[in-house]
DNA sequence: TGGAAGTACTTGAAATGTCAACTAAATAGG
DNA sequence: CCTATTTAGTTGACATTTCAAGTACTTCCA
């Protein structure tokens, strides 16, 4: 009863994670909306666009790039071409899609809030951690991806 | 424009973190809603309420352990409540207050959801690591939160 | 001891997220 | 081709979360 999860490196380790969740995305969060304005959500389908060289993308590419439902983003979408930050554009290829772009308005509090942003990042999270460290996460991170990747695919080709 | 955030180790290892979130947050709760009946939400206040012996917190305790904020505590209580899984108990030394426990069948529930879910936790996470990325992980968590109390009680003392 | 200030939680309304239809377009197979 | 199925996205109803008051108790201190 109580307290100990169980006492197995496993589990701690994903404890640790669930540790700097919980740690680390709150201040974040509140950090970007009180001096940028934005929300974790709005924040994420900026940075989401900015990933593709055209910052442009498709509603499901970006839904998968952001790990979204489709219904989510595209009500996210709505909220945000009604504040003027985004628009959509008809897809010639294929008319059942479009493409999300970013109005000039988004472009710019983007712009202005990524960097800040990033210094909140390296502030909070960065600095806390040697260089080796940080290499030690990506490597964790690169195999956590490919591990899930792996075993998601190959349960779509299993069944 | 595009593509490349920042050419840094410190936002490589922030990007390399919020990679495993996306990765490995949703197919889990996926898998708990599907085998468990439970909501992430849900899940968590239990294990919150067990992290201590006798299972039982009050709501500000059991916030701050979550990283929640009260009101979204208090209606999730009342929610739980509502379908049988928690109770408040009145406190005696502070009437604002109250105790938060769990029901006969709330128990039972977390009881048989957590080794399902920590089963999954396994699968999907800690099978993808080697020891040593396990154990570079936790000193990594114990790094950032080190740190980010460090820097929260900084700014709390000087204001 | 009594009221001013602070604390612990709850509540209601608005914003956001989920889920299951639904629409319209593309594709496949006879 | 033409209809049947699949795909892409939207929508609306409902659930959850956020945010700003509101309530009730406690603590402080003159």
């Amino acid at each position: 009863m109580g307290i100990k999860l169980a006492n197995d490196l496993q589990v701690e380790a994903w404890m640790a994670f669930h540790a700097i969740r919980v740690n680390v995305i709150p201040p974040l969060a509140r950090h970007l909306s009180e001096h940028c304005g934005l929300s974790e959500a709005e924040y994420q389908v900026f940075i989401g666009l900015r990933s593709t060289p055209e910052m442009e993308l498709k509603p499901s590419q970006l839904a998968e790039e952001l790990g979204w439902e489709l219904g989510r983003l595209s009500h996210q979408i709505s909220r945000m071409e009604a504040k003027g930050l985004l628009m959509r554009k008809q897809c010639s290829v294929d008319a059942r899609s479009c493409f999300i772009g970013m109005t000039k308005k988004g472009k710019a509090l983007i712009d202005k809030a990524l960097p800040m942003q990033l210094k909140e990042v390296k502030r909070l999270f960065g600095d806390a951690l040697t260089n080796q460290q940080m290499k030690n996460l990506i490597e964790i991170s690169e195999s956590i991806v490919e591990h899930v990747s792996r075993t998601t695919t190959k349960e779509l080709t299993t069944k």
